[in-house]
Order: structure tokens, then sequence, then C-alpha cells
DNA sequence: ATACTATTACGAAGGCGTTCGTAGCTCAAC
DNA sequence: GTTGAGCTACGAACGCCTTCGTAATAGTAT
């Protein structure tokens, strides 16, 4: 079998290491391997290449495009931060609430008590939905 | 120097394996190393050293305690399932939503429309927190 | 053309999580 | 006392994640 014809299905949640790769290019859109590792800002450094090992493997999983034309290859994110995020979250949902996104929402709400302003933005959002909601 | 004096601090994230414990643990209460693995459903069934094994490597994280009075030690959970819901939930907040709970509520609220009822239980609890809100 | 530099490719090491096989111990039953 | 069943302890294997060193390659400047 060649490398593999079709995009695998995006992993539940990245690693670490993927996730702070892929922040970057949310971020600041394509980059070379050398713009990521600038605007890397850690603890503790991170090599050059392992940045780019870091970038073919996510290739590899389908995380990030890249387009080798040019002598530096240029990546971008194949996932969007959006989805993503709703993969972490549903995650994260069935593996320590039981699947139900409500008790998440609840205990979200009564762990970080919300500013009047975050109360304000939560109202005006549940007005919205409370039209669209399906049952 | 000896085993470990102090218990140390309860990771961020519990790895998927001490999850599926401790949910077995929350639920029935201190349990057996055969009560546990009696009440594993899996797919995949999963063998009884492997659970013995795993809360052994638990017990040295401070996941679970370990009663061993009896020829059949006794373990139970050493972190509350709301403190561990906490932590994986701040976790994720970290990173993936920057940080920010109410991106994070926002995003759960958007993704997963809620029903008139959880409508209803959300603004309760905005209701009461209203009052007690730290600014 | 040659030497230097930037970039990619490859491989390997170390750590952690998960799994299980095997050995050794303890208690009870005979 | 000996045997057997059940339990714990230990160690090893395997895979994944992260890290980086080194080799190969392509382009640039002298």
């Amino acid at each position: 079998m060649p490398k593999r014809p079709f995009t695998r299905p995006a992993p539940p949640r990245p690693t670490n290491a993927e996730l702070e790769i892929l922040r970057v290019l949310w971020r600041r859109g394509p980059c070379t391997v050398r713009a990521v590792h600038a605007s890397f800002e850690r603890a503790d450094p991170i090599g050059y290449t392992t940045v780019l090992k870091l970038l073919q493997i996510m290739t590899e999983k389908g995380l990030v495009r890249r387009d080798a034309s040019l002598r530096s290859h240029v990546y971008s994110a194949a996932v969007s931060e959006a989805s993503t995020q709703r993969r972490m979250v549903a995650d994260l949902v069935k593996r320590a609430f039981g699947g139900s996104t409500l008790r998440l929402l609840l205990h979200a709400l009564a762990t970080r008590p919300a500013t009047p302003r975050e109360v304000y933005q939560i109202r005006r959002l549940l007005n919205h939905q409370k039209n669209g909601a399906r049952a």
C-alpha cells in the first residue's frame, strides 16, 4: 500500500505539542517551519528540527497541510480551531461527564462564577437559542 | 530516599484507564481488585493483573488509597469526582480556549443548543450566582 | 566551480501508558 | 504437612509522544 489515499479522521484530541503548533497556525496563518519555530514561546525552548518533525508527523495525521512547491515548505492548519475545540469538548464530556454536556456546563458555571459581563453574554446566547433550540 | 513522604499533587488529567477505574470507585465505593475488574465493561475485556497494576500505579500517584489490612486489598478513590472534573475542565480551558472559561461555555452552548429544560437550569444557576458572584 | 548556509529527511533515544505473563506469597481445605 | 486457589508483586513488551543529532539536499555567494 502507498502512503494513504484519503485523509484520516482527525484524532479526538491533539497532543500538547500538536496543539501548540496548531495555535500558531491558527493565529498567524500558513507558516514555514522557521516561522512556526520563531513564534514559539516556551519556558523551555524547543529545537528547530523538533518543530519540523512534529509538522511532518502532523501532515501524515492530516492535522496540517504542506505546500512543498517552495524551497521552504509552507504549512497550514488542516483542521479548524472551532472543530478542534468541538472534538476536545466532546471528548471531555464523554470521558468525564458521562456524555452530558449539560453537566459540563453546570460544572463550569458553578466552579468559575461568572462576572456580570459574562452572565450578560450567556443570557444573550440563551435568548437567541430559545427560538432556534431543537428539543 | 524512601517511597515518598507526602502525596503528590494529582495530575491535571488522569489517563483513560485511570478514569475508567476511578469511575468504578466513585460509583461503587471502596472495592477489591476483583470487584473493580468484575464491574469493568469494555468492548475488549481487560486482564485481572492489568487492573491490579493500574491500581498499584494509581496508588503511587495518589489517585487511590489502599487498605492493605485485609488479604485482598481494598482500594478507594483518593480524588473526588468533582475535583477531577474541575482539573480536567481547567486543563481543557487552558489548552484549547486560551484560558477563558467563558469561551468554553459559549462554545458548549453554541454547539449543543440547550433544551428548554436545560435553559431553565442554566438560568436558575445564573440567578443564584448573580448574588454571590465575585467580580 | 567551490564553499557555505538553510532546509528537509531520517533515525534513534527516552519517557509514559497500557497490557499481560510469571513468580512468589498466604490462607484454607484436606 | 501438603496441595490448591487466590492474591500481590515484579518485570517486560509494545506503542505513542517528544526531542534532537546527523545526514542528505538545494540554493547562494565567492
